[in-house]
DNA sequence: CGCCTAATAT
DNA sequence: AATATTAGGC
């Protein structure tokens, strides 16, 4: 049977109408299950529909299969019995019938049979008896299927679905008089529809929704590729409004045609804050995962000119899983999309600190300013202010200057210089090798790195130990300016301890008393370190002066420090080393 | 004006 | 907790 074009016009009380396949043996349980189909109650509102769906019922697996293939009937689903009785107990059925998707129902609860249930493709199962609430949300399947499967294999049953969803979120989009929340949110889905060419190529790659779900909720689509950036915005919020707010979230692979692998954008998230709601108002959130936005969020206009113009390119980074996403949390309560939308709140994930490390960096100290950053970002959509925020934080975080909240627990020496180094940052009362350590590591510009959710600062009082020039540099003295030229000369890290993960990264300073041991430095006398003016004043002179020697404690800039800070002056030739002639 | 920093607000 | 915002100084 195929839909006609009136069909899908008349088909706007979706998911009324589905076609259910039915296939069960024992024919009382049978009408059973077809009377709590037809006869759905959705929610209680939204519409009660007589004839919910159209329940076609089968009670012998080849017939089911010989209705499906013959294509006189075309179902939009299949509810299939696990039977252990006869024939092949349904998984003929499940595995002759891919491209419907197909839920496996059974008395028999084991784990095995619903694991090959569901590892034969099964979209659910479901433990009998099927009572109206398990039954309410099949549709979703259906739903799921239709955005989901690679449209080369879309079955015919499934197309009309897949458009008349399509149309009537974008009737509703269209429909300018309701500018409700849930106007607004179907048309933040429908953008993400309207991509779907794209992601439907990983046809499994999104988990179907399951039934259980009976919040308003509607799971569109859960990427796990995107955990990392998810987690960000999603995580807090939907933790803050407990039950009460759903999250939806959708990720879509759309590839910018403008941009070019070098041209890549960063990833930014931009969280649009509720305004002005109340608990009781609480609406829900949206969170859209894409490629190509539209910023319609021109905050303060500070880099932003003309919203609506505005789109976003994002980098998809393949040989990672640093896809270029943005993000645009919203919370939409009674504020409108053009109207007052304040507050874009910038997350600066990892990747997308990546590329201001990387700004920062070419830029070199003395040049970095906030407007100079975002330039060399090239992310739009971020502020100066946002640069100029997160510069600050940076620099904090450089010089191991804590906020006082993550000083306080460093009680001890409180004003000597060690408390605001690296090697003191650990508790004092930690005195020996078994001090327990956070079980991830600080990752600053470790490009693609999988932590998801890391903290991006890293924790405090465990700074970062990386070298590596995407990473911070650790200073032990604030103002020492140690990227371009050069580290403090630190002991070398004790032989690895086996069976201690993080020795690599932590060398030697796991408290005082090693530090006493191993530091050039005269021993247990961190109260004899030089002022922070008398350091600061010898950086800048050896800075100033790099002809001199360096003064203790300094050790030379790396040759590849020195070659990109040349280059980055525009001096691309250097002379060999033999060559001294002045 | 833009930048920096610290304090404070969200 | 992470960012944004603000204020005061340069």
């Amino acid at each position: 049977m195929v839909f006609s074009a009136n069909d899908l016009q008349e088909w706007k009380d979706f998911p009324k109408g589905l076609k259910v396949l039915l296939l069960e043996r024992d024919n009382i349980s049978a009408a059973e299950i077809r009377a709590k189909l037809e006869a759905m109650d959705y929610n209680g509102l939204t519409f009660w529909i007589p004839s919910f769906c159209i329940v076609s019922t089968f009670c012998e697996e080849n017939e089911a299969l010989s209705a499906i293939s013959s294509g006189l009937e075309s179902f939009h689903i299949a509810i299939v019995e696990v039977s252990s009785s006869s024939g092949q107990g349904g998984f003929k059925f499940l595995e002759n019938a891919k491209d419907l998707p197909t839920i496996m129902t059974s008395n028999n609860h084991c784990l095995n049979t619903m694991m090959k249930c569901i590892a034969l493709g099964a979209v659910e199962f479901l433990r009998k008896p099927l009572s109206e609430d398990k039954l309410r949300n099949i549709w979703q399947h259906v739903v799921h299927k239709a955005f989901n499967a690679r449209a080369s294999i879309l079955s015919e049953s499934l197309k009309p679905v897949k458009e008349s969803v399509v149309s009537m979120l974008q009737l509703q989009t269209d429909d300018e008089q309701h500018e409700s929340r849930v106007s607004r949110d179907i048309e933040k889905v429908s953008r993400f529809v309207d991509n779907d060419h794209e992601l439907s190529s990983g046809n499994d790659k999104y988990p179907a929704p399951s039934t259980p779900q009976l919040r308003q909720g509607t799971r569109l689509l859960d990427d796990g590729d995107c955990q990392e950036q998810t987690n960000c915005s999603t995580g807090k919020e939907s933790g803050e409004h407990e039950g009460e707010s759903k999250s939806v979230e959708t990720t879509c692979g759309n590839l910018n045609a403008e941009s070019t692998p070098q041209q890549r954008k960063s990833e930014i998230t931009l969280v649009r804050e509720e305004v002005e709601s109340t608990p009781q108002q609480r609406k829900s959130e949206i969170t859209l995962v894409k490629e190509e936005v539209d910023i319609v969020d021109a905050s303060k206009g500070e880099s932003v000119a003309s919203p609506h113009t505005q789109k976003r390119k994002v980098l998809s980074n393949t040989d990672r899983n640093t896809k270029a996403l943005i993000k645009v949390g919203v919370h939409s309560d009674s504020c409108e999309i053009r109207g007052n939308q304040k507050k874009i709140k910038v997350d600066w994930t990892p990747e997308l600190h990546k590329t201001f490390v990387k700004a920062v960096e070419q830029l070199g100290i003395d040049q970095a300013i906030p407007s100079r950053i975002l330039e060399l970002m090239k992310v739009e959509g971020l502020t100066r202010h946002n640069v100029a925020s997160h510069l600050q934080k940076y620099r904090m975080h450089k010089r191991q200057i804590l906020p006082k909240e993550e000083r306080k627990w460093l009680n001890l020496r409180e004003r000597s210089y060690c408390v605001k180094r690296p090697i003191m940052a650990f508790p004092p009362y930690h005195s020996n090798h078994t001090l327990p350590l956070p079980p991830v590591y600080p990752m600053w510009g470790q490009s693609g790195s999988p932590t998801a959710g890391m903290q991006i600062w890293g924790s405090p009082g465990y700074p970062f130990w990386h070298t590596t020039a995407e990473n911070w540099h650790w200073k032990p003295f604030p103002g020492m300016h140690a990227d371009a030229w050069g580290c403090p000369v630190l002991p070398l890290p004790p032989p690895q301890t086996p069976g201690f993960p993080y020795s690599q990264n932590m060398p030697s300073l796991l408290n005082a008393d090693a530090v006493d041991h191993t530091f050039t430095m005269p021993q247990s006398s961190f109260e004899h370190y030089p002022a922070e003016e008398v350091v600061d004043k010898v950086v800048k002179e050896a800075i100033s002066k790099p002809w001199l020697p360096l003064p203790l404690g300094l050790k030379p800039p790396s040759p590849d420090s020195v070659l990109a800070e040349l280059s980055r002056q525009g001096i691309s030739n250097i002379p060999p080393k033999g060559s001294n002639s002045c």
